[in-house]
RNA sequence: UGGGGUGUAGGCAAGUGGAAAGCCAUCCGCCUUUGGAGCGGACAUUCGGAGGUUCGAAUCCUCCCACCCCAGCCA
């Protein structure tokens, strides 16, 4: 009932585009569209947005969309970034079957088009060096002056590229230039590279190719020879636009539609893979998967699903304007969704021994506790309880301030699904004063968490049975950044990296019934938030979690706010 | 002082001449054996600004302002 929304049609800009085109039988109602990710870094969530627009827009179309890789620069593209881009995308859930394509596919086909051009005087070999070439193109204001090798013979500029091309002339010596206009108030048309010499070897091609197209040279084509009918890009290609029409049409081949939208700007992190590959190789994380990357493998690592990302990406809409959407929101998709799903489950990060007075010696019960009270299906599973428990530290004050609920000398509370205790005792370390440990006494009548006498308690604690629980390392992971935007103050972003967004947790104990946990298993730990069992150096004599996320904190803004102001 | 874009709440974002959707955040209640979840409520007399057209303007026109992108042989 309730996901019945979730079919609503949503709607946006392009959406809207789509269904006009279709409407007027534009490309006999076809849709194709087409995701184009470059070799060169691993995936992060502003490419999800890109991902479920394009595939879901097929989708939702009765179309298809095509995984193409834009791979036309050797120099920065790998194999291993093909690999992880391709498990990215099927861990979101998206499947392009056999439409798999590469633009290193086309290099035969661009190779042939560049003569054509070449052939109709449209393009022409410069010798101008890189530097040049920028001198030569003028500046925003100011108009480009043409080279001098610009008017070339036809014959001339087709030996010297056979030439480029049988690797005659040194990286750098020669490009192949489009012959447009050098005064156009659109910096992209004076003149634009189609080819320069590389000679590296390509990731797909081998040593095939010592000249290589560029990006405006070889995506609008990629899109035409693949029959994408909408060809959603980020913004800043919209003035790269008028070069893309120019070559369709100098080229006569089909022309597809090319619509911008604005890339994803998230709070509190950076997404750029520029950006995100300075810190894996500056040592800031521990690689592109550690759980505090905005990565899609940085992010399933952590515990996200795919589920809620893809929900995150439904809500934050497809728009032009630049914006930067709140982490809060990408937080509140994961929660909302492992609410539901993921098995409730006792742990405690910072054990404070309790010891019940009154509870038998030996005595050890297994009481009921349920797996997830949104969910009546998951079922119920034993907890044991005795005499020696241990809760969260935080869980207990000396001296309670007002509003804090929990543990406190002579004050009573519930232990979930056990039993009501009262402190009655805490043993500190005489030197440094720091309480370890507490004594309680507990109601035997109230077994299951109900007094017979209906008497309240106002809080419920966590806890776990110190003689069953397990010992476990916990990865607490916070924001990456201590600014909202990390790009905008005068220093270096790394300058606002968050010192603690990572606390590791070595003497945690979680209740048994985590014995034999497996990678990537999705818990929440009550009161606390969700947790992860770390996809790689969690093992069964050692369990490792990852905090996904924390749990809405009631408390934590409570005495947040008193710190700040009213305190 | 070239060209291309964009301005609706703290953050996203609908709206396309006829009473400013929704979500997140925030705040307030209710409920609760998770200070979780859930439920209910509050949150833009006004849409970057100023004029104009119109019975009527966030929507149309004019001017102005702000911000983003482009001077890679990156994508």
């Amino acid at each position: 009932m309730k996901n019945e929304k979730e079919s609503a049609t949503r709607s946006d800009f392009i959406r809207d585009i789509i269904k006009e085109d279709i409407k007027k039988n534009k490309n006999d109602g076809r849709v194709i569209t087409r995701f184009p990710p470059e070799p060169n870094g691993y995936l992060h969530i502003g490419h999800a947005k890109a991902i479920c627009l394009n595939f879901g827009a097929a989708k939702e179309f009765g179309g298809h969309c095509n995984l193409r890789f834009d791979d036309s620069n050797p120099i920065k593209e790998k194999e291993e970034y093909v690999e992880s881009i391709k498990k990215d995308i099927r861990w979101l859930g998206y499947n392009w079957g056999d439409r798999e394509c590469f633009a290193s596919d086309y290099f035969e086909q661009l190779y042939e088009w560049a003569v054509q051009l070449i052939k109709d005087g449209k393009a022409y070999i410069d010798d101008l060096s890189a530097e040049e070439i920028r001198e030569y193109r003028g500046t925003l204001t100011a108009p480009g002056k043409e080279s001098p090798y610009r008017n070339r013979s036809v014959k001339e500029n087709f030996d010297l590229f056979e030439r480029m091309k049988t690797g005659e002339f040194p990286d750098g010596a020669r490009v192949l230039r489009a012959k447009i206009d050098m005064a156009s108030p659109n910096i992209n048309m004076r003149d634009p590279v189609m080819y320069r010499i590389l000679h590296k070897p390509h990731h797909r091609q081998g040593d095939k190719w010592c000249i290589y197209p560029t990006y405006d040279f070889t995506h609008g084509q990629s899109d035409s020879k693949e029959g994408v009918t909408h060809s959603l890009c980020s913004i800043e290609f919209e003035d790269h636009r008028p070069l893309y029409d120019w070559f369709l049409e100098k080229l006569h081949v089909y022309h597809p539609q090319q619509i911008e939208f604005a890339r994803l700007n998230l709070s509190y992190t950076v997404l750029s893979k520029r950006k995100l590959m300075q810190l894996v190789s500056g040592g800031d994380v521990s690689g592109w998967d550690d759980p505090r990357m905005p990565t899609l493998s940085g992010l399933r690592r952590s515990g996200y699903t795919p589920e809620s990302i893809r929900a995150f990406c439904e809500r934050i809409g497809v728009a032009k304007r630049d914006s930067v959407v709140d982490i809060a929101l990408l937080e509140y998709c994961v929660r909302e969704d492992l609410n539901k799903r993921a098995p409730r489950v006792m742990a405690v990060l910072h054990p404070l021994r309790v010891v019940i007075d009154n509870y038998p010696e030996d005595q050890v019960e297994d009481l009921d506790a349920i797996n997830n009270p949104e969910d009546p299906d998951m079922g119920i599973r034993k907890v044991p309880f005795s005499r020696v428990l241990y809760i969260e530290r935080d869980d207990f004050r000396e001296e309670p301030p007002k509003k804090f609920y929990r543990l406190a000398p002579g004050r009573e509370v519930r232990m979930r699904y056990a039993y009501f205790i009262t402190c009655v005792d805490v043993v500190k370390d005489e030197k440094t004063g720091k309480v370890v440990e507490l004594h309680c006494t507990y109601d035997p009548a109230t077994r299951g968490g109900n007094a017979p006498d209906g008497r309240k308690v106002k809080s419920t604690l966590h806890w776990v049975s110190a003689a069953q629980a397990i010992e476990a390392e916990v990865r607490l992971y916070d924001r990456l950044f201590v600014k909202p935007n990390p790009l905008e103050g005068k220093e270096d972003f790394k300058t606002y990296l968050n010192p603690k967004s990572l606390e590791t947790l070595t003497s945690c104990r979680v209740e048994p019934s985590l014995k034999g946990a497996r990678q990537g298993n999705r818990y929440q730990f009550e009161r606390l938030g969700y947790f992860c069992v770390d996809s790689i150096d969690s093992t069964d004599e050692k369990l490792v979690f990852n905090r996904t996320v924390s749990l809405r904190d009631q408390w934590a803004k409570i005495e947040k706010s008193m710190k700040a102001g009213n305190g």
